[in-house]
Formats: C-alpha cells, structure tokens, sequence
DNA sequence: TTCATTTTCGGTCGGTCGACCGAATTAAAT
DNA sequence: ATTTAATTCGGTCGACCGACCGAAAATGAA
C-alpha cells in the first residue's frame, strides 16, 4: 500500500467511525477518543487530518449528504414517469432510514443549531435539496399544467419538508403517527399516477 | 412568602432557565451548574427538585409541550371557519419560532435520539398532536367529503410533518426553503377557504 | 421554647472531554 | 547512505461535567 493510500485508508476509517458512532450513541456521545478507538487509529489521527473534532463532522457531513443527493438527483434525471419516481424516492426514505443515513444527517442538523460553521454547510445543502425538487416540481407542471396555487419552489420545499418531518416521526419511532405518514406520502404517488393517467402517458 | 410558595418559585425559576438556556446554547450546551446559575438558585436544588439533569429535562419537556398542545386545543376548538383557524396555526407557527419554544422542543426532539426515556415523552406528546390534527382532519371530511385518498389520520399526519419539517428548515435559517415552505402552508389555507366556498359555508 | 423535618448551601469527588506536544517512525529525495 | 519532510504515536494538559455529601438554615409541630 502507498503511503497516499494508507493515509486516505486512515482519513476514510475516521470518517465511518464517526458515522457510526453517530448512529449509535448519537452526536452528544461522540468524542475524540471513542472515534478514533472505533477507527482503530490513534486519537491524533484526528486532529492531523481534519484538524479538530468540528472539521472531522463537516467532512462527515459532504459525504454523507452527498451520496443521497447524488443517488437522487440521478434517479430523478432518469425517464420513468414521475409517480414510479416518487415510489423509489419513499423506498430510498425506507432504506436510507434502516441504513442509519438518516440519523446521520438529523443528528448533524441538531448540532447545526448550536454551530454557525455546520449550519452554514447545512443551509448549503439544503438548497441543493431545494434546487432538486422544485425542478421536478418544475417539469411537472411543465407537463400537466398547473398544480393548485402553488409555484414550482413551493410545491417542491412543500414535498421536501413532508419527508424531513416524517424522517423526524421515524427517528423518533412515533409508531403511532409515523405509519399514517409514511401511508400518506404513499399515497401522494397514487395522486400522481391519477394525473398521470388524466394526461394519457402514465 | 409561603414556604410551599418559595419553593414552587425555585422550580419554576430552574424550569426557565433552563428553557433559557436551551434557547441560547442548545441541549450539548446544558450544564446543571449553568441552570442554576441563570436560575440564582443553588446548583443543588436541582438534585433536590428534579433528581437529576434528566428529571430536569423531562419536567421542562411537560411544560412547554403543554402549553402549545392546550392553545392549539383551544384554537380548533372555537367555532371559526377552518380556513381561519388554519391561518391562525400558521401565526402560531410564527409566534412560537421568535419565543424560541420551537427551538426547545426540536432540542428536546433530538435528545429523545439519545435517551429512551425522554423519547418515550415525545412519543406520547406526538401522539397527543396526532390526535388533534385527525379530529380536526375528520370533521373537514365530515363536512365538506372525502379529500383525496387520504384518511383523517393519514390528512392529519401530512399536515403535522410538513409543519415539523417547515420548523427544521425555519430553524436552520435555511432561507432559501424555508420561504416558500411558509408560503406553501399558508397558501393551503387559501384552498381550504376555497373547499368551504364551494360548500357555501364560507 | 424545644425539637424534628424539610430545604438550602458551598464544596468536592471521580471521570471525560478536546486539544496539543514532542518523540518515534516512515517514506521520499538526494 | 544520508538527509529531509511527512506522518504516526502515546501521553498529558487544563477545563468542565453530573452527582453527591454533610453542615447549616429555615420551617412548623409540640
């Protein structure tokens, strides 16, 4: 193995160790050591490499947001109508949620609130989020006209902000509210199909 | 001052506190001497009046979810039109997000990710809320019919995540989304006022 | 007043944290 | 082979944490 190699063996090491500490034990019981423990490198890697606890979960943060944002953004730019879209973008909703991925990036929401540097990459991402989903929103009305009062911005953070309040609901295992949501969302793919079909392409 | 008296003061003064704090430096911020100190009560009392940190925490959880939960109650409960107490839940919306009382429930939603017990709080909580917006949701379709594929629960649920998404994204200063995520909300209200119009009960 | 109970108080305990340091090791350059 | 720079390592620093203690004060009953 290089040394470039093994150096980004150790960089990526520390960056699942504290994915996984993140699921686990959650952002307050994160530290230094316990990272460093799990990636099974000393504690100065950390500070070596991103040079304090705070840049290590910013760098944790672009890569796991960026891997849902890619995987969506691609499933989105492909040809299926749009109801099988928003069928695999609440199965995506699903696994992401057993995989851990979604408390990964609450977790890193809530220290968010309490670090300007975190928010800022947040905010960031979010409207890349945004930009996503009001262009689908956008090409929807494009097709089938108006939906409701609403502009494409709107529809498409309307969207957006179901599916965060519902991860909210899942995280928190409302049993009780969490099974109508993820059934509502559901069935809003049902609704689109109806449009679908209205138009003569479903 | 009775002593009964004094003592309920020293709580409450925790309480606020505390409530204070999280406002300002977020749960990971929380420390009991911190509490005690914004208090003006010794750090002991907190020991002595909750337990514990957590003791705390829960009590604070009651109190500020209660309050919220009993105006929203009351708000539905008047004989408006549902389109006004819909604009009425977006002001609250508003009112409670400069208060900093959504902040304090979203950091008390994250440390339930954290501790069962808290956890276990907010669910019961959420449910509460769930409640709610289904019995709304029911007399809507009572009323005016069926709205969509949806159920009173899964309506009422839908409406419930997308304001606790709308809170994330406000919270997060996330501008860019978050301005139409209001607008979006405020304009169901718009459509809601239309449904009663064509009810002719507006 | 005397006494028992509740409440308040300052102080301290063991423990964990993030940050940092200097020595040791490794890899590349000459 | 020797030098130089990059990287790894164990260990330690001061700061802060929640929990707890025993003494002291306040309170109400006798």
């Amino acid at each position: 193995m290089t040394r470039n190699a093994k150096q980004r063996k150790t960089r990526d090491d520390l960056l699942s160790a504290a994915g996984t500490l993140l699921r686990e034990v959650g952002y307050g019981g994160l530290s230094t050591r316990k990272v460093a423990e799990t990636a099974g490198v000393p504690l100065s890697q950390i500070h070596y490499h991103f040079g304090s606890m705070q840049g290590l979960l910013l760098a944790l943060l672009e890569v796991e947001n960026d891997r849902l944002l890619d995987r969506q953004t691609a499933m989105y730019e492909s040809d299926r109508p749009l109801s099988e879209k928003w069928v695999m973008a609440c199965r995506y909703l699903h696994d992401d949620l057993e995989s851990g991925y979604v408390r990964v990036l609450h977790e890193m929401m809530y220290a968010a609130l309490s670090d300007v540097e975190i928010r800022h990459r947040i905010q960031q991402q979010l409207d890349g989020w945004k930009d996503l989903l009001t262009s689908v929103a956008q090409q929807a009305i494009d097709r089938y006209g108006p939906i409701g009062p609403f502009t494409a911005g709107e529809l498409g953070i309307l969207v957006g902000q179901s599916f965060l309040g519902l991860e909210t609901l899942l995280l928190l295992d409302a049993v009780k509210a969490s099974e109508d949501g993820y059934n509502a969302i559901c069935k809003i793919g049902g609704l689109i199909a109806e449009m679908e079909r209205r138009a003569g392409d479903g």
